[in-house]
RNA sequence: GCGGCAGUAGCUCAACCGGACAGAGCAGCGGUUUUCUAAACCGCUGGUUGGGGGUUCAAGUCCCUCCUGCCGCGCCA
């Protein structure tokens, strides 16, 4: 057989295959081939199991007879077994270990593999989307870090990605903004730090209505004005609109994020008649309480909880402008797909959303795209509670950062003080980021956030900082060899030692973890993965040495040295840290 | 009330939509450096997977029930 990028699912082809031969198999068998406990091998197939039972027969007798048909077809490659109630067990010979390491020895390589996933495919990712005239804080930062993750892995594995930031810069706040603007701005303080101004505005426009209904009114009147398209409150939006995006820019470019397309609220604030007028016409939508709502009679909760798309005032809202963005999406992109990478609260609204979106894109006869809601959990303090300063603000963004970063600092300091003054800095930069972002991607992302400095922080176990050590002893291997380091591989005589077999083993598993992490769109399946290679590689490194002067042995440790690095690196990259050749 | 998520070692978390004796890290204890970065490696200690039933050759995973926590549920996003 032709073991191919994915063994897991190259097995599972040749395993079907000799099953169909099988008067006791039929079509409803299905291998189920996996990863195994290295005790066991490299691939296992469970299939056997469930289907002997299904059949009422004797799972250990099929299994054998399974692997008796196996025959020619599987070739020499493998040792195979039945073990246990009726496992196969499937273990890759050195030679055959080494061969299929020589072939994918490259990013080119690895994404050729890789874009057999999605190839073509394409898809719009929603991710950050935030409020403008506010500062980004901690709970921001999940939205960012796995919507560019995920767009990462997308690419990788062959689709179209549109990064789309759908950034929430229209809606009632803009009132009480107005007004407070003209109202109690400080020019000193908007000039020293614009959207640390703008966010006290807000508050203070916010706090105002509360106490005086007066207020209120005027600040709904302030937005009926910019909704009119009043001169002085465009220009005041267009400023702090502007105000917003540099401050965003800022953290963006940290953290290496960056869209195809930031159309926000406003840019949909002309397109929702349209989305009105089709959703009452196919009867989808209808009034209630003076506002426009939809029910979905066939859902047990949402036929009594409306999806509300135009408010009894009359105004749009989020459902609104949702709605005329999918159109948008379709319509002007070709979207096949949408993803929308936000918190876990929003899971009804989605729901909602994508319910309505089907029956009004089939009642209007348009292909419905595929719409997929990626959630995460709450970011909590050390309390369990919403996450808070000591003094009860939210921890803001930048300044996350930038302890992270001093921190990593402090640590070069200690730890290699003779490196340039320059490389320190790249260095504490890309591992305090690089912390921050694994931590939050390291954890699954459906569970809910506790934040603490020393977990983000971390240098030690499943983080950043140990899988960029792991990357930069690597270099630091090529670097001793010189510049001739390339010509050596074609030596490598196959694995002996534990150690090395136990590493190229993992290597070769990278294809289903890849396959994995993009099926359910979970970052942290690559994360725990990259750990256990940097885990790997760190035990090999221990215990044999690479340089050594038998040309073979040299030769395939410095390959497995290779791969691990490329693996690594493109794992790496593809969660949006960057790797460090000296640390 | 309806619904979503969660409860796994002292702490923080894994466990690939039922599979092999539940795995890591931290903390604790003990080792490893004339050798490629010790930000590392190796070993030991640590579990009634919230409680109780059930289905199965096999349950942390599926079903029922109870307890606890967080979060949604008509004009915020």
């Amino acid at each position: 057989m032709e073991i191919g990028f994915n063994v897991a699912e190259a097995l599972e082809a040749v395993v079907a295959e000799a099953a169909s031969g099988l008067e006791v198999f039929d079509e409803t068998f299905v291998p189920d081939l996996r990863p195994a406990d290295p005790r066991f091998g490299d691939f296992q197939a469970n299939g056997v199991l469930p289907f002997a039972k299904k059949q009422g027969r004797n799972p250990r007798e099929l299994a054998g007879a399974l692997v008796a048909a196996l025959g020619d077809a599987i070739g020499t490659d493998f040792a195979v077994g039945v073990a246990g109630p009726g496992f196969i067990n499937f273990t890759l010979k050195p030679a055959a270990l080494l061969r299929w390491l020589r072939i994918y020895g490259s990013g080119k390589d690895l994404e050729a593999g890789a874009a057999g996933l999605h190839r073509g495919r394409k898809l719009v990712i929603d991710y950050s989307s935030p409020n403008t005239a506010k500062q980004m804080h901690v709970a921001h930062i999940r939205s960012m870090v796995i919507g560019e993750a995920i767009s990462r892995l997308f690419e990788f594995s062959g689709a179209a990605v549109i990064r789309d930031n759908h950034i929430g810069d229209w809606g009632t706040q803009y009132g009480k903004l107005i007004y407070a603007y003209k109202h109690h701005l400080d020019p000193e303080a908007l000039e020293k730090d614009p959207l640390e101004e703008l966010e006290r505005l807000y508050k203070k426009g916010d706090a105002l209505c509360r106490e005086d209904p007066e207020v209120l009114e005027r600040a709904r009147a302030e937005l009926v004005a910019l909704q009119r398209g009043d001169a002085e409150n465009q220009r005041l939006w267009e400023e702090i609109n502007g105000i917003s995006e540099k401050a965003f820019e800022e953290i963006y470019a940290r953290l290496d994020i960056r869209f195809d397309a930031q159309l926000g609220e406003s840019f949909y604030r002309d397109k929702v008649g349209e989305v009105y007028a089709e959703l009452v016409d196919h009867r989808i939508a209808e009034e209630s309480e003076g506002a426009l709502v939809v029910f979905h009679p066939e859902h047990p909760r949402f036929k009594k909880q409306p999806f509300i798309i135009r408010k009894s005032d009359g105004a749009s809202n989020y459902a609104s402008t949702d709605l005329a963005t999918v159109l948008y999406r379709v319509r002007e992109w070709q979207a096949e797909k949408i993803i929308y990478v936000t918190d876990g609260r929003q899971q009804d609204h989605f729901q909602q959303l994508f319910l309505t979106v089907e029956k009004w894109f089939a009642a209007a006869g348009r292909a419905v795209p595929e719409l997929d809601h990626v959630w995460f959990g709450t970011i909590l303090g050390e309390d369990g509670k919403a996450i808070k300063t000591r003094t009860g603000n939210p921890i803001k963004l930048k300044d996350l950062l930038g302890e992270a970063e001093q921190r990593a600092r402090a640590i070069v300091d200690e730890k290699n003080p003779s490196l340039p003054e320059e490389e320190k800095a790249a260095i504490a930069r890309a591992i305090g980021i690089g912390a921050i972002r694994y931590a939050d991607l390291a954890q699954n992302r459906t569970s809910d956030y506790v934040f603490s400095w020393d977990k983000v922080l971390s240098l030690e176990g499943n983080t950043a900082p140990y899988l960029l050590y792991a990357v930069a002893r690597i270099h630091s291997i090529f670097a001793r060899m010189g510049e001739n380091a390339g010509a050596e591989e074609s030596a490598a005589t196959p694995f002996e030692t534990d150690q090395e077999q136990k590493l190229a083993r993992k290597l070769l598993a990278f294809p289903e973890v890849l396959k994995m992490t993009l099926s359910d769109l979970r970052p942290h399946f690559l994360c725990t993965y990259l750990y256990e290679l940097a885990g790997d590689f760190s035990g090999f490194y221990n215990a044999d040495k690479v340089l050594v002067d038998d040309p073979g042995i040299r030769a395939r440790r410095i390959l497995l040295c290779r791969r691990t690095l490329l693996i690594l690196e493109e794992g790496l990259r593809l969660l949006g840290i960057r790797t460090l050749k000296r640390m």
